[in-house]
RNA sequence: GGCGGCUUAGCCAAGUGGUAAGGCAGAGGUCUGCAAAACCUCUAUUCUCCGGUUCGAAUCCGGAAGCCGCCUCCA
């Protein structure tokens, strides 16, 4: 089946054709750095990154590029605060984000561009629709003129009239032609204090959108394959940057829009005033092992609502563990199997899983063709074991899904030589049939997250998740 | 007020006209010193509700209820 993917701009499922033949060019819209990331920004970059990690399963070469957006109101609001410059108040927070992306095994993106290093790049595009006619100067600051776009609207199918009554408008931005224009630069003021930069267009501060047209283009070229960032990036961000980027050029920006849905918690909508607002440092924090956490934020189809709960968490905990167990059970199975059912059982994991994946990454009948695969060649395991050509090849194939899950395949603590040493002087109390010792010592280093298992090849340990 | 999405077992979640995938949890069995892992068996006559279309509906149509969004810098 062909790879396709739902189309934000026609709403339509299209079958995925990048502009050059083998090459995918993305824009991933990355965080704004002014705290920690929630379990729902990472829902995001979860997804994002199994578009990439399929991408590549695909044979595809990936460029993506992240953006970082390192200055906006509240950064520069809370950076002034605190009395710090803006980018020492950001570094800490892009630290963070790194390292919860490392935790949920997150595939690092060619690019992280940040909006402050690319000042000059909006400028010289901003002067270049001042040049076009798409916008105007008011006061110190610029506007992208709507009216100058009569394609505006098209991504959030929404028609500009309709934008009214009931909707926030924002009472000090009475500079504005029209309510719907949108700030390209931001003419300095007090409460900008120390932060701005002195070009050609004054004394200022970009606007939010303008980075993300700048820095894609910039890394991806002003046509490019796909543009992602969650639903609510829709409208305004994502139809601004379409506004801009094709007043700039003049020709299409972005081929496929993919915009993956938010996250509830609990049945509820998370949010700090409900007392169900989650870091990933708090769930980690919680003792949940962070796979857990990208197991539950992938194993839901991107655009359907996710309900994050901790009973799914501790389910999802279940499911890798099964699935670690599955690649130990492999890796020690020996044995004279039955070469053709072995190939026709991952041959029929390799097409369901597939399927599933090409069609707009539906990832739960993947994930079913995954767990029947492991059921499958675990029965063949418990009756006649694996040959090592099979064996070789059943690896081969759940580090093929694993690629793009990334879940199995990770690097795991060793244990120190006390609890080596235990392990030892439990063997050694079993073989003396000192059961009472022997279960003490497993009771103990279960309690320090070791789980022995006696094997028909000696005792082995492995980590609880 | 405008636009959009969702509702399937105790929980999560596929399935979009042909008689309910998968995971977790649960029950029984095999194996084991006991466990664990693994395997085998079982676990929704039914898909929020009410109508309709059809030989046939979780799937299509109409209506209701509940939940979640977007409507100018929130993933």
């Amino acid at each position: 089946m062909a790879l396709r993917f739902l189309n934000t701009l026609t709403r339509k499922l299209e079958n995925f054709e990048p502009i050059e033949q083998g090459i995918v060019r993305m824009y991933t819209c990355g965080p704004t750095v002014y705290g920690p990331a929630h379990i729902g920004n990472f829902r995001a970059y979860t997804f994002e990154d199994i578009l990439r990690r399929y991408l590549l399963y695909k044979k595809y070469h990936v460029t993506q590029v992240m953006n970082l957006t390192d200055i906006d109101d509240k950064t520069i609001r809370d950076s002034n605060a605190a009395g710090i410059s803006l980018s020492d108040h950001t570094r800490k927070f892009k630290d963070m984000f790194f390292r919860d992306l490392d935790r949920l095994n997150i595939q690092r993106a060619e690019h992280y561009p940040a909006a402050t290093e690319h000042i000059p790049e909006m400028v010289v595009m901003i002067n270049k629709l001042l040049e076009n006619g798409c916008a105007y100067r008011s006061g110190h600051s610029i506007y992208f003129k709507i009216s100058s776009f009569p394609k505006y609207g098209s991504l959030s199918h929404m028609k500009m009239e309709d934008l009214m009554a009931g909707a926030r408008v924002d009472s000090d931005e009475y500079e504005k032609e029209t309510a719907s224009d949108f700030a390209l630069w931001k003419g300095w003021t007090d409460k900008d204090g120390p932060v701005f930069w002195e070009t050609s267009l004054g004394k200022g501060r970009p606007g939010w959108h303008i980075e993300c047209s700048a820095m894609s283009m910039k890394y991806l070229g002003e046509h490019f394959d796909i543009h992602t960032g969650g639903v609510d990036n829709i409208f305004p961000h994502h139809e601004n940057e379409i506004a801009q980027s094709e007043g700039t050029t003049g020709e299409k920006f972005v081929n496929c829009w993919m915009h993956n849905a938010h996250l509830i918690v609990e049945g509820r909508k998370m949010a700090k005033s409900e007392g169900n607002y989650f870091t990933v440092e708090d769930l980690v924090g919680q003792g949940h092992n962070p796979l857990a956490i990208r197991y539950v934020l992938m194993a839901t189809h991107y655009r359907q609502q996710l309900n994050f709960t901790i009973e799914g968490l501790e389910g999802a905990k279940a499911a890798i563990t099964r699935l670690k167990d599955f690649k130990t059970n492999v890796e020690n199975a020996h044995g004279d199997s039955d070469t053709n059912a072995v190939r026709s059982t991952i041959d029929k994991a390799v097409t369901g899983f597939e399927a599933g994946m090409d069609d707009d990454l539906n990832i739960s009948p993947s994930l079913a063709a995954v767990f029947d695969f492991v059921r499958e060649i675990n029965s063949i395991i418990a009756k006649t074991g694996l040959s090592e050509s099979d064996r070789t090849a059943v690896m081969d194939t759940l580090r093929r899904f694993d690629s793009v899950l990334g879940i199995v395949f990770t690097a795991e603590r060793d244990i120190d030589s006390e609890i080596e040493t235990l392990i030892q002087n439990r063997i050694d109390a079993k073989k003396n049939k000192d059961y009472k010792k022997a279960d003490q010592i497993r009771a103990d280093l279960l309690n320090r997250g070791i789980i022995l298992e006696d094997t028909p090849s000696g005792t082995k340990w492995k980590r609880k998740i």
